[in-house]
DNA sequence: AGTTAGCACTCGGCACCCGGGAGTGCTAAC
DNA sequence: GTTAGCACTCCCGGGTGCCGAGTGCTAACT
């Protein structure tokens, strides 16, 4: 265990760094400190946190750096932040304003505006219904064999695909099929489309087909591509100062393993979580933490959002932000699905 | 003008600046010209290619490095190129194999071909019709006051919006209407929607209006995100190896700017377009160059499509596959027009 | 026993120099 | 008009020395 003075001399450490990003001298400390120290004993506590391995040195004669494990013990005796200021909240209420409404449209404005509050890179998975529902469903003819299967999905969100079929098709007889599935199958989802279609005539089959298999790929995608957003605010940290750096991170963000381990890494459960440097299984993200929390209804649709950034940021502030527009997306979802979120006032949404 | 021995030296230099990145000194030239020239020759040629401004050199006693006039001198002079080779062709084709028959997706294909096979950043504004055509539009219950518009157009291309009602609605009028609708308005642009809405009962007009609405702004939004792939290959270039540089490229790419500029340039004119380093408007895009050209369907459907790299890029090989992609792209869409493509074999497309 | 002042020491960073080498321009001869 | 020869320019990399920041250690102090 790390004595009191201990433990507020490696805060001092960390929230100077993360600042300066610079090694923190002792004789700083010594000064900032409350407790009226002289920079010596400052030393002999720095010496003990090496020894814990909590700060490294670049060199012998050189000021503190936090390391990996420095950083997780601050981010896990932080105190509870102080939430988004108001005027931060009046500024993302203002943006809202000015999209039309729609779920990923919505999706990727939170993205930049999580971008542009923490300075570094933002990222969300658009949102998953965690079993689709199917609202409505539509056949349009296109030439003469060939159809264009279209659903729309509960939270308004729309799949289409082309049909063709083994006989001339009229736009008729099409609006018909497609009026007596919206009665069979409106509402339902997929198993229980699956169930419905049995009482169903034959000539149906190829269109229920159809729909279940877009529905079945919908509920089972493994991973959606992310939305990426603020790699820029990102690059401008001067740890990405070697364009060596840059390239490898670059790398990663245009690929997509990045994401996949951020999907892997995020458990289903509470909260937001912290991933610190070498907490990453990924060898490539060495030197980058990442932010990431669910957001959603639970049990009923939810995706993933988060911010990406050098292992040297700004954790109380960045984790209350990321918090906050995981609740703002929260209660977009649940206002797509009908429900009254549990909590606080919703984010202004226009007809 | 140009003596031809002139011209061919400063092919050579170019050529080889080209693959080798590097400054070409006079006795690589003399050595490498079918002419068999001594090194003292070939530097009176480039003495008088520099004044010219052909050619610059980084300082008194280095080799040449083509300018931007000479890169201009070199694309004007070069003979045909040679197209894409058969295997690429194969490859290309294999690609296109395994992707769904979706437009944007197609287009999202085609760039990051592109970037592979020209090792830059490709680019593409996705396929806008000249003047949209409705195609089918539908009517679905949200809830009580509030219904969702969608419009197919024809490329398949789908719109969608909320429409709030002053009354509430029942599945089964939104249907009639959206039937009526449709017979008067399929097929029909938006001037003709409009002339034939006075034919129709005012209740028709919210919806009308809806229509219109996202209609006019489908064929007038100025530009469209363009989607952009590769960044990382064209970051692998030498010229990049300063962080600054490439800190500017991204900034550039991942703000709009750029892309405004290239469609902004692109005339809509004939044939592929080279824009070189300083011939951009935009101040920061000096040190690029742009290989663009349209797509499509003459007066029907189109976009841009090309790459953007170095002022040092293989300009022949480049401009090629770009004109071949785009020729992919054209009769991608004239087939989703139902036109028949003038030119060549159409690239595989399964249903 | 804990804290502090003092001091020698370490190390990174910067400026500077210097020599080698690549490649040129010039001139005189072919 | 072309070429060989030569002096010259300039880049680049390695080596050196200095400065300053910041430490560890030790001895004195409370």
């Amino acid at each position: 265990m790390l004595g009191t003075r201990a433990q507020a001399i490696l805060k001092i450490i960390i929230g100077e760094y993360i600042s300066r990003a610079a090694p923190v001298p002792s004789d700083f400390v010594a000064h900032r400190s409350g407790l009226n120290l002289s920079p010596a004993t400052v030393r002999s506590e720095m010496a003990y946190l090496e020894e814990e391995g909590l700060i490294t040195r670049r060199h012998i004669s050189s000021g503190g750096v936090p390391s990996d494990r420095g950083y997780r013990y601050y981010v896990d005796t932080l105190e509870e932040p102080r939430g988004v200021s108001a005027a931060e909240q009046r500024l993302i209420q203002h943006l809202f304003h000015q999209v039309e409404k729609r779920l990923e449209e919505w999706a990727q404005l939170t993205t930049s505006i999580l971008a542009r509050l923490t300075q570094n890179a933002a990222l969300i998975t658009p949102p998953r219904a965690i079993q689709s529902r199917l609202w409505h469903l539509d056949l349009v003819k296109m030439q003469e064999f060939l159809a264009l299967l279209i659903l729309v999905l509960r939270e308004t969100k729309m799949k289409r695909q082309l049909l063709a079929f083994d006989r001339a098709v009229s736009q008729e007889a099409l609006s018909q099929m497609a009026q007596q599935l919206n009665t069979a199958y409106g509402g339902l989802n997929s198993p229980q489309i699956a169930r419905a279609a049995r009482k169903l005539p034959a000539g149906e089959q190829q269109v229920t087909q159809a729909v279940l298999q877009i529905m079945k790929e919908e509920d089972t995608a493994r991973y959606v591509e992310p939305y990426l957003q603020g790699i820029r605010d990102m690059l401008d940290q001067p740890e990405f100062a070697q364009s060596q750096r840059m390239l490898d991170v670059i790398n990663l963000l245009e690929g997509g393993e990045l994401l996949r381990n951020a999907l892997s890494q995020a458990a289903p459960g509470e909260g937001v979580q912290v991933i610190i440097g070498e907490e990453n299984k990924e060898e490539s993200l060495r030197g980058l933490s990442l932010i990431i929390t669910h957001y959603g209804v639970p049990g009923v649709a939810g995706g993933i959002i988060g911010i990406i950034g050098p292992t040297r940021m700004h954790y109380g502030r960045n984790i209350s932000q990321v918090r906050y527009l995981s609740s703002v997306m929260s209660q977009l979802l649940s206002q797509f699905h009908g429900e009254t979120p549990p909590e606080s006032k919703a984010p202004p949404h226009r007809n």
